[in-house]
DNA sequence: CAAATATACTTAACACTGTTAAGTTTCCAA
DNA sequence: TTGGAAACTTAACAGTGTTAAGTATATTTG
């Protein structure tokens, strides 16, 4: 009989409805202000609800963890386009900035916050979202190593560097730590910093 | 009479011994797990007492943000002895990394946190703490583009450029996004990146 | 068809958080 | 000795994540 399945789907229609609740708030309020009672007062259950469906708060905050990964995914298909591996790994690098500008939100669950992580560590599992993302830099780097355009000795090492590079300049910024400069400069200086990035990668770009 | 000047005298000491509280749940217990109640049972005076000494949280925080910067500038210190501008660079690098990794907390606290931000934010101040710190690196940043060692239009672009790879690095490593790697190399990124960085500064260094 | 059970949801509560207003104690000066 | 200022505490507010227990509702079973 169809009675159980049609339960089973509106139990994922609630499902899903919370994370969408979940994701509104986030997004109106930030991180901070997104409380279990926010998301439920936007769906009108009472807050104990939302735990039937999902296990605590950090399992909704991996899956919007997982939505960002899923837009930066689809931010980065166009670099497919991008036949030489040093252009692409520039271009790649201002798709990254640029996501992280328009969804300081999303960046900030997935490469700063601790809470997605924790439900990696309960359940031991890997880290798929973000491997996949690091896999398609990992590409990049490594043909331009074969190629000559960069100078690494590890294809992970030098992949984390420049990683950390452009996560670096968008962390400070996000966090305000661009107040070491006047503040007309603050405002401009990841690209300008980015401009000075792509100088050093072009050194080696024969 | 000396009788108002013994009572400031030991408005400070309280202060202070806040403070030392302060620092202690802090180091002891970590960030989140550093609240008012916590440093006022440790000193055995009520919550609200607190109060009286500093303004807020925020204000306890960002008087152990400071704390930390003068931990670091002591760090730095070492730095005068060498000459060469980008030799003095990789130092610089090798300490800050160090000091990411050996008080992951004060670096949280001065370069993640927002809220040690929020104190200058409302009394409309500088943020003298990292200023001087940044201050010193433009120093050998511009030393460096003097000599041909670095190919920097703009001096605070490039020092910012820098800073920014060696704190996305630390970051990183800290927020658990080194789980893209398998976990032996995770331990040891960010030694392998910063080695790929020494060997990009080398590129220039003719 | 009625009783028992399983499902879905809510209420109340616990143990916390930062912060403030009001009340109390302590101490010093007149 | 009394008045008042200063130092400190109590109680409370409004919020947090989370859990145990209770209540309807719907379904299955006798």
């Amino acid at each position: 009989m169809g009675i159980n399945e049609r339960k089973e789907r509106e139990k994922e229609v609630l499902q899903k409805s919370i994370l969408t609740a979940a994701r509104e708030v986030f997004l109106e309020k930030g991180f901070d202000q997104t409380s279990i009672r926010s998301i439920a007062q936007k769906i009108e259950y009472s807050p104990t609800t939302i735990y039937l469906y999902y296990k605590d708060k950090d399992a909704i905050l991996f899956a919007l963890h997982s939505e960002g990964f899923q837009l930066l995914a689809s931010k980065m298909e166009v670099l497919n386009l991008v036949e030489n591996p040093l252009e692409r790994i520039k271009a790649m690098g201002r798709v990254y900035i640029r996501f992280a500008m328009e969804h300081p939100d999303y960046y900030d669950l997935m490469f700063v916050q601790k809470s997605p992580m924790n439900k990696l560590d309960e359940d031991h599992e890997v880290w798929q979202e973000g491997m996949s993302t690091f896999d398609g830099l990992k590409f990049s780097v490594q043909q331009c190593m074969e190629q000559g355009y960069l100078p690494f000795n590890d294809v992970e090492a030098g992949s984390y560097l420049l990683w950390a590079t452009l996560h670096g300049m968008c962390n400070l910024y996000d966090r305000g730590r661009c107040k070491v400069l006047d503040e007309e400069k603050s405002e401009q200086i990841v690209d300008l910093a980015f401009a000075e990035f792509l100088k050093m990668l072009d050194a080696f770009g024969r």
